[in-house]
DNA sequence: TAGTGGTCTAGACCACGCA
DNA sequence: GCGTGGTCTAGACCACTAC
């Protein structure tokens, strides 16, 4: 049995946005320009529009359009960026420190990232500040066949994930978060100046794009000093 | 400018959910026999429909009707149990111990739960096992007020929020949670045989019912041991 | 004013679960 | 076979945005 209509519309619509023929920022073609390439009827394309905006994979907006998101910043944190303060208050990341360099896969990120061990991976390490002090310290891999990456060098744009859309059309479309508690470890204590072994939230986050494919994986550590992973269940 | 139609639809199924004139575990009228009876078409009860069981709020299966969930233990599992193994297996968690008491509310708590401080609040103080270790501690928070519960003696359903809903028709509809990390405390190390001051997750959680009144808070610390709080972003 | 998405309706047919 | 939700269509009108 086929899929519903409107599920090959809306797998229509993503390789259109993962390919480039649609451009972040931009507006998809109305529901009736796209019904009419399509042969399908408004009602079909508007609840495969429906879908996309419940995923985050278009923003629609009335009078103006459906839109491919943009990795801008704003998004970025709204988006993807968790740490709040205690009573929910959003914080804002200021980075620190960057640096970039490539490493031979450790073993359990190589399965992750589906290389091989010892395969070169860029490793981007970064440390922000939280509320005027530093708070997290970053690990971000990824796959130079995948994003190239200037390996040392060339100043990073402040969003990596916008970095990825404009330079490579590779857009974040979900991430899989994986919270856990730690003791420390010495680099990171002294990059947030915090005592070895002291208890740190520890963030593995592995984030797909439109089609599926891993595009990176990072790991961050944060101090939780009246912050904390906020979410939301329903 | 009144709500759309479907918006008031979604309220009105939602107070009927609320006040116990649908049942958990039963169908909704059809779709047709609600529009008949609320004088609007099929189509907008649909979208109704739509958004709630979007939110989890009832659960369609065709061929057979639209249901209010159950607040079953394989529910509660599914749906607000978010600890899993580093590779996303999911667990199961095991009661060791359970133990009901009154205290009166702590000035953290208090104002979470609009109670005044020191209003007697029930404990509900549980451990429970994961992978056949004993892994976490939690103390559950409630206002006798809201959801009466013997203070001492009769035993506890397993799944607390089966005895919300079934014993209080209270049913949870959306809960929030502040994850974070800090040093295990005496009586969280000892009951779940681990250092004190060993690394613990810590998760603040909120739940609130149908109505959007906050009927539980609960403070849970976790032994994060290959295990970790899972959640998917888009 | 023109064009977009948002709401609402009406009706047809399909897929599923059960008696 | 019957009743349920699921899909698909067609068309009308509203609300918002830009020009």
């Amino acid at each position: 049995m086929p899929a519903p209509l409107y599920l090959q519309i809306r797998e229509i619509l993503i390789a259109r946005m993962a390919t480039g023929t649609f451009r972040p920022g931009h507006p998809l073609p109305s529901e009736f320009a796209l019904a009419a390439e399509l042969n399908v009827s408004q009602g079909t394309v508007r609840k495969a529009l429906d879908t996309l905006a419940a995923d985050n994979l278009v923003i629609r907006r009335q009078g103006l359009g459906t839109f491919m998101p943009e990795a801008t910043a704003e998004r970025a944190l709204f988006q993807y960026f968790r740490m709040t303060g205690a009573d929910g208050e959003s914080l804002i990341p200021v980075p620190i420190s960057e640096d970039i360099s490539t490493h031979p896969a450790p073993a359990h990120l190589a399965s992750r990232l589906s290389v091989a061990e010892n395969a070169p991976l860029i490793r981007i390490r970064r440390v922000r500040a939280l509320r005027h002090a530093p708070a997290t310290l970053e690990d971000i891999w990824i796959d130079p066949q995948i994003l190239p990456m200037p390996a040392n060098g060339a100043p990073l744009p402040n969003a990596l994930y916008t970095h990825y859309q404009r330079a490579h059309n590779i857009s974040i479309a979900r991430a899989e978060d994986f919270v856990s508690a730690t003791a420390a470890p010495a680099h990171v204590a002294q990059a947030i100046s915090i005592p070895q072994d002291a208890p740190v939230l520890l963030v593995r986050r592995d984030a797909y794009d439109l089609t599926g494919r891993l595009v990176e994986t990072r790991e961050s550590y944060f101090h939780t000093d009246g912050i904390g992973y906020s979410v939301t269940l329903r």
